[in-house]
DNA sequence: AACCAAAACCAATTCAAGATTGGTTTGGCG
DNA sequence: CGCCAAACCAATCTTGAATTGGTTTTGGTT
């Protein structure tokens, strides 16, 4: 019988991913055809994979296969450990320190057509026959400021924030009233903020926006 | 034929909303149902839909169906999605809103220990003989400046903002020195920060860390 | 007994085909 | 023209079989 160590599997593994062309995704044969192909037994095949996964060459999932490169990075469950840990005075503090600085980035690289769009929230939101309309202009708002600080990663990052608002400050505003008054707070803060984001001005937009989320901190505290 | 009002439909599924115990999940019968079952034309109940959706009372979706509430915004913060939309410019753009804010908290926040641990992160990544060492204990720097925020929320955004940075930045440290030299510039700012956070002084802190990552960006422009 | 390889089994994942569902178009009937 | 039912479309869900890495069992060889 021939001997075949499991050193000289090893070599034979190596020597197949050097001159093999994988496909896009990195993705090498399943064990089953790679130990045939190699002529080497299973088990073999899969001591010299452990081998390289451990080197970090490889990688692999039960269900998906054997890939080169690193594993990707998979946060999926990351808003909801967020939420877990989180309650609402941290979301505030989040916002305040965070919303004002994406604000400065907007008002420094925001388009025409956003500003545009920004008013609209703001005019729909002081229109708005209920609160729930209310919030929805008022979100978009916000993302609209998001979207144009031009940084996909900040706007992202926003979202997140968004996502783990939402999911905490769950079931707040039930019986309220119809409407968000005329005098509502928000309205001139708000204004405020466009005013500033329109008039290129990054530290007043920042300014702006963090008086609003105080604001917006005290009133939900009063609530409290 | 019986006359039956746009209104009158409303007013049924309006009225069907109310006497009817939904699933969990808010989900309501699908739109050929319903038109049978409130003995509606399925264009007449579309309307009703379409009005109570712009209200916010309900939202629909292609292939899902229609529910009660608000629409649930994507709750995965997808760091893949973010990795394939953003590049390492705007990843420093958001490092340099973002972490400076973070920093500020710190500073207010930030117990004796974890002072020193940032101390002690410092010193080792001065010692670091490689840059992957001294990148691990960089990281852990700025990982233990998002702790002392103590804000979970923040820490979860910056881990975020991290994984994205890691994923992004591919084949940054080749053919470098194999090592930080002693006058290495992120010594002296990394310093500032945490003094400024050991004096609780957060403004000094945001300026400090601002500083930092600029002068990270310039760099990392010039090995462009 | 020790070892090894092949097969069987397991759980996570993918894949494919069909059924649902909101949205749109078409044709018929007043 | 308006209305409505039917057909059609594309996105989504559902279901079950096939894949795949990991584990256990089995059977033979030394």
């Amino acid at each position: 019988m021939i001997e075949i160590t499991d050193a000289a599997v090893l070599t034979r593994l190596r020597d197949f991913l050097a001159t093999t062309d994988l496909p896009d995704d990195g993705r090498l044969p399943p064990e089953r055809e790679l130990a045939q192909s190699l002529e080497v037994g299973r088990g073999a095949l899969r001591k010299a994979l452990a081998t390289l996964q451990s080197e970090g060459v490889v990688w692999r999932h039960v269900g998906k296969g054997t890939f080169t490169g690193e594993r990707p990075i998979d946060t999926v469950a990351d808003v909801n450990a967020m939420v877990q840990r989180t309650n609402p005075l941290e979301v505030m503090g989040a916002r305040i320190a965070f919303e004002p600085e994406v604000a400065r980035c907007a008002a420094l690289y925001a388009t025409a057509g956003q500003v545009a769009e920004m008013r609209n929230c703001m005019l729909k939101a002081q229109q708005a026959p209920t609160w729930r309309q209310y919030e929805q202009w008022d979100n978009k708002l916000h993302r609209t400021i998001g979207e144009a600080s031009q940084n996909s990663l900040l706007l992202g990052l926003l979202d997140t924030l968004n996502a783990v608002r939402r999911a905490v400050t769950w079931g707040r505003l039930r019986d309220t009233p119809l409407r968000p008054p005329a005098d509502h707070h928000s309205f001139e803060e708000h204004a405020r903020i466009v005013a500033a984001i329109a008039d290129r001005d990054g530290a007043g937009a920042a300014d702006a926006m963090r008086r609003h989320l105080r604001s917006v901190e005290s009133h939900m505290r009063d609530r409290l």
